[in-house]
DNA sequence: TTTAGTGACTAATACGCATTAGGATCACCG
DNA sequence: CGGTGATCCTAATGCGTATTAGTCACTAAA
């Protein structure tokens, strides 16, 4: 017994080294994996490592020029927006599978605006502190892909469009104009010909996407009760637009929601108007989760797969990580759910 | 122009001594403040490494003893289980506040249980990756704790009681027995006598101590049909125990969730088997979100500040890592919201 | 028997910062 | 004019790892 209670002290290789009876450099190639010590004492330095729980020090690491063995991701997002989301700790979730395997750390930021989120990947990139980030939401006009190609910071923009323009930065997305294109066209066989789509927050490349394709697709068939509206992504602006649009003189006769907290707000205002779902206006939820079958009537919802996509992403992080080089991936196509919140139109 | 496209050079001290004309400790001390240097020095040096844009590399602050200035925060739950909780969202958000003025990193990860999550402290500690940790879903019997006071890793427990063992611990506690006291006190005077808390994850201290308030409560009343039944926090098992205890042969006429999801599946469970909320049966959710307003009637939450929640936790885990002695911090007993959603017993 | 070559290891250095121990310059005092 | 501090710096280490440049003994080739 040394001391009282010493915190107990971190082994490191010197101490292998001498419990092993070699150089602190045979214990490194030892336990890398490099040439130049024989097999046994590779096994003997390997087995004291193992005896003293050895593991590398990750600064120490980082300092000899092998990375941070961390990735990056901010959510910029204002705090009481973050509500609900069963989006990002799915994708989290997925990210963290794929990381833990190679014992990557996640550093994990949540900040104001995206700003503050450039400020963040400076500060990291100067600290040392991420070998790559994975950034999310990226929007119509972004900064940072340029900022990221600036600090040559390897990383994926997770729901972006594939980008010619920054050949270091890898994407993984999703075809929302597929997806959106099949939800008119189910609608429009029903008999749907007014349709509201109830969008998230404007500048955002996926809403804008939707919104363009919702557009090509109604001017297509000639629908002139086509149409777009923005909000916050909150079950209070979905109800409010969701009261607005049923209210006025010609209401639609099916509503798209961007998610699902907005569907399930926009459904039951629109019950609370009189409007039966399906019989009077059909929902559609962008997103599929618990919430969708919390409500009568279910509601049918676009599903993906959103712990897949986060591992998707992370595994072309890793990917560039390793030196490969940038490229985009699409995930499948979200597949619309049919459930009790779809029907056909009243006025078909 | 230098190279084609040098992705930009971290500016190190020894950059900033070479521009200034000083030596590189004449640098560290400009920089940290420290006595050595004139004053006019140190402002020319601080405007050069502003200037160039430097910033300390924690790799190498960590290995030269300052610490990883990251502290962890792991959430041991089943991929599939984590799905609508706004709770931790909530928290980590609060906790980021406050990390982020003192530019604290973040590590965060998502293990599978809490062997796993153990295994992650011992990582993290033996890679010197972290300074500290939060502890969330504190168990009645738990390993962490002593785990962790072996590593001497300083820590603060979320939600946990206070722990006279470990005094290298603090602890963040809300107190769940003065609200469950508060809540049934409530009920009772509504007239309620039959009541079912539908509880979370049996084996969590909240959780048992929910139940043993509820008990101690019932049976200071005299109540013998009241109970807990614990569940894994899925909307979808708040569903089935609802309907199970809704279908029993002397129905409950109150019923108490643990959190949002089941609050509302239960709610909407009751109303397809023709119990009207409150008039049959009133509901009340232990966790106030976006959720509760989605339903209708709007549902009688428990509302807890989640990100001054976790706001108090980072301040209490900066106060350990600066040297200050670990305590037990109690936050504002939740208070309940009365919505639509409680009212008269029926057979009162 | 010398020479080149190889296998197995040690010594030395770099990484970026903090820190401790010195060194030079100047002012003040006896 | 030598000594004593104080002030402002520089030089030299250490942190834990990876890597590069040796060193040494032994074997195979000449």
């Amino acid at each position: 017994m040394s001391g009282k209670r010493s915190p107990a002290r971190r082994p490191t290789m010197k101490d292998i080294a001498r419990h092993a009876g070699v150089s602190q450099s045979a214990v490194s190639f030892a336990l890398n994996g490099r040439p130049g010590v024989s097999e046994d004492t590779r096994d003997r330095v390997r087995r004291v490592a193992e005896e003293l729980g050895w593991r590398p020090s990750t600064a120490a690491r980082a300092l000899s020029g092998e990375g941070a063995a961390t990735v990056g991701f901010v959510l910029a997002r204002p705090a009481d927006t973050l509500g609900v989301d069963s989006f990002f700790l799915q994708l989290v979730s997925g990210i963290q599978e794929v990381l833990a395997e190679r014992h990557l750390g996640l550093l994990f930021q949540v900040v104001e605006d995206i700003a503050d989120e450039c400020a963040v990947y400076r500060r990291w990139w100067a600290e040392h502190r991420v070998d790559g980030v994975l950034v999310v939401d990226p929007r119509t006009d972004d900064p940072r892909p340029d900022l990221l190609d600036e600090l040559g910071l390897p990383a994926v923009v997770i729901g972006g469009a594939p980008d010619d323009r920054h050949p270091g930065l890898s994407t993984v997305w999703a075809d929302d104009a597929g997806a959106m294109a099949s939800v008119v066209d189910g609608l429009y066989a029903l008999g749907h010909r007014r349709i509201v789509h109830i969008a998230g927050l404007p500048g955002l490349a996926h809403t804008e996407r939707r919104i363009r394709t919702l557009r090509a697709e109604a001017g297509r068939r000639g629908l002139s009760e086509v149409q777009s509206v923005t909000t916050d992504y909150s079950d209070a602006e979905g109800a409010a637009v969701t009261r607005r649009v049923l209210e006025g003189p010609t209401p639609p006769t099916a509503l798209i929601y961007d998610n699902d907290v907005m569907a399930v707000a926009g459904a039951a205002t629109a019950a609370e108007l009189g409007f039966s779902v399906p019989a009077d206006v059909s929902v559609v939820s962008w997103e599929d989760s618990a919430l969708c079958r919390i409500v009568k009537p279910w509601l049918s919802a676009l599903s993906r797969d959103s712990v897949e996509f986060g591992r998707t992403a992370a595994r072309e992080l890793t990917a560039l990580l390793d030196g490969g080089s940038a490229r985009a991936v699409r995930v499948p196509v979200p597949r619309l759910i049919e459930r009790g919140s779809t029907g056909v139109a009243r006025d078909a």
